[in-house]
DNA sequence: GGACGGTGAAACTTCAGGTTGCCTC
DNA sequence: GAAGTTTCACCGTCC
């Protein structure tokens, strides 16, 4: 099928987008980057004209999706007050809900976005744009897996909305263009490889599976993976039992599980005998579900800090260099001097042994060092929009990370529960409503107060209302002043009723037990 | 003559995204 | 590898 578009830019997304909005539908437009996603949004925007009167209410819940907003706010109001939108992991997740509903009453009709949008969302566009078909990876440019051009187009004409839909790909040059054809047009799909036989992901089966009893010897484990995918696919088993024999060293060694039978675990054939029980730390790794290696990171680091001086930043950069926070921050050029002289400040504070300066693993040191930082101004409660302009971090990114966080410190509790380490519980308790909440410890008992998160808390604080006993003497006015009525009366009634600390942890870290 | 501002080329920098625990309304 | 951002030299204008 041929279609012409017209060309009134030099631009072609520019151009297809316009013909598409003339045949009043809707597209989608993938970039490689959130910045271009941002950009051509921008741009689109900028030639559109008319103004509209629900555009312009949307595009203001989408700039007070913060208490204040950020540029990237800015940038999105600016967009979505002109029907355009862009969509990527960096906007809230109320933004991203904003942007998806409207798309599909049709308010907005075109959204520029990262991959974000080519998986699990059925939404009713007619064309799928796809800008870049490159994109960075460790190797420079790479061209995307078929598979994703695939989902990528299947987000075209879905069928509860379309009988038809069209999938674009833009290509720069006519060799790029033969090469589209060629991979993606006329090519075949990659196969699908198991990933079973990488470590990390291999560590956490076969200790969920020891722990689970499905497993208790070593002839069951390996029967056990025989009949997985990945021997299926590689029909070679002897590596797997390699990493299988190494990770049950490991496990062995970091007491999450025990051992009896044979000694030693050399071979498959001399060995089989030979079986496992978790210990009951080994259990709870598993129930956490966590990595192993995250797992033993922590408590080796929790174990060091006995005797030592532990602030926020000790327990914010112990898990911040863990596996399950990844991707962190990253140091760049210029900030290199400035988180370096930050680590020396609070060098004794550390509680892992920080890596030489010249071994490879020293840059992901640092970005670990940066990330906590970051947690670090968010617990003194600075805002999205300094967190974006200081650490480049948006919003959406800052959420994500902060639920990773909140995950993991709960999972830390849970081992130092375990491990009996009293004195560090209640200040990892203490910090984990700090880092959910965002605040310094001052508003920690406000904050138990249903409806009172950290900028209510901090208002009541800073009008001299400090905590529970102060809510219960301050008059009715002055909270209705402060927090509006309906608030105001429910704070009042929960100190009255006295049953807001239904939560356990809650109940745990009450203020009098923590000093 | 010097401060200031505008311009454009060159140098520099950065680059997608997601699941898990547990609890409560 | 490409696009966006920053830096810097150069030039013209104004006081």
């Amino acid at each position: 099928m041929k279609t012409s578009i017209k060309e009134d830019s030099d631009n072609p997304v520019i151009n297809i987008v316009f013909d598409t909005l003339n045949k009043n539908k809707q597209a989608l437009v993938f970039f490689n980057t959130k910045k271009s996603a941002e950009k051509a949004a921008e741009d689109i925007a900028k030639r559109i004209k008319k103004d509209d009167m629900a555009l312009k209410e949307l595009a203001s819940d989408v700039l007070k999706a913060l208490p204040r907003p950020t540029r990237q706010c800015e940038r999105a109001a600016l967009c979505v007050a002109k029907g355009i939108a862009f969509h990527h992991s960096g906007l809230t997740s109320r933004q991203r809900n904003l942007v998806e509903e409207n798309f599909r009453k049709g308010t907005i009709k075109i959204i520029c976005c990262t991959p974000t949008l080519a998986y699990g969302l059925d939404l009713p566009a007619y064309r799928a744009i796809i800008k870049d078909l490159r994109r960075f990876s460790q190797r420079g440019l790479t061209w995307i897996p078929v598979l994703e051009y695939l989902q990528i187009c299947g987000r075209a004409g879905r069928p509860s909305y379309d009988s038809e839909g069209q999938a674009i790909a833009i290509a720069a040059t006519n060799a790029e263009k033969e090469k589209i054809i060629e991979k993606y047009i006329n090519g075949e799909p990659e196969e699908i490889y198991s990933k079973l036989a990488v470590e990390p992901v291999l560590r956490m089966h076969v200790l969920s599976l020891i722990a689970s009893d499905f497993t208790t010897t070593k002839k069951q484990l390996i029967d056990f993976f025989r009949g997985t995918f990945y021997a299926h696919q590689f029909k070679d088993i002897r590596r797997i039992t390699t990493t299988i024999s190494k990770i049950i060293g490991m496990l062995d060694e970091w007491e999450f599980i025990i051992r009896s039978g044979n000694d030693e675990f050399q071979s498959a054939d001399e060995t089989d005998d030979e079986k496992y029980k978790s210990t009951l730390l080994g259990k709870r790794v598993a129930e956490l579900y966590i990595d192993p290696l995250t797992a033993y990171h922590i408590i080796s680091c929790i174990k060091e800090s006995s005797g030592k001086k532990l602030n926020e930043f000790s327990v914010l950069q112990m898990i911040s260099h863990t596996d399950e926070l990844r991707p962190l921050l990253k140091v760049g050029i210029k900030e290199h001097d400035y988180v370096q002289e930050e680590l020396l400040k609070r060098h004794q504070f550390l509680l892992e042994q920080e890596p030489s300066m010249y071994e490879p693993e020293y840059d992901e040191f640092l970005n670990s060092v940066k990330t906590a930082l970051m947690f670090d101004e968010w617990v003194n409660e600075k805002d999205e929009d300094f967190l974006l302009e200081k650490f480049n971090i948006t919003p959406g990114e800052t959420r994500s990370k902060i639920d990773r966080m909140d995950w993991m410190l709960y999972a830390t509790s849970e081992l130092c529960k375990l491990l009996h380490y009293q004195y560090v519980i209640k200040e990892i308790i203490r910090l984990r409503l700090r880092v959910r909440y965002g605040i310094k410890e001052e508003l920690l008992s406000l904050v138990r107060l249903q409806g009172i998160g950290r900028v209510r808390a901090r208002m009541l604080f800073r009008n001299k209302i400090k905590d529970l006993s102060d809510v219960k003497n301050a008059e009715l006015s002055v909270l209705k002043q402060l927090l509006g009525e309906k608030i105001a009366v429910s704070v009042k009634n929960q100190v009255g009723q006295g049953d807001v600390l239904q939560e356990k942890e809650l109940e745990n870290a009450k203020l009098g037990e923590w000093e």
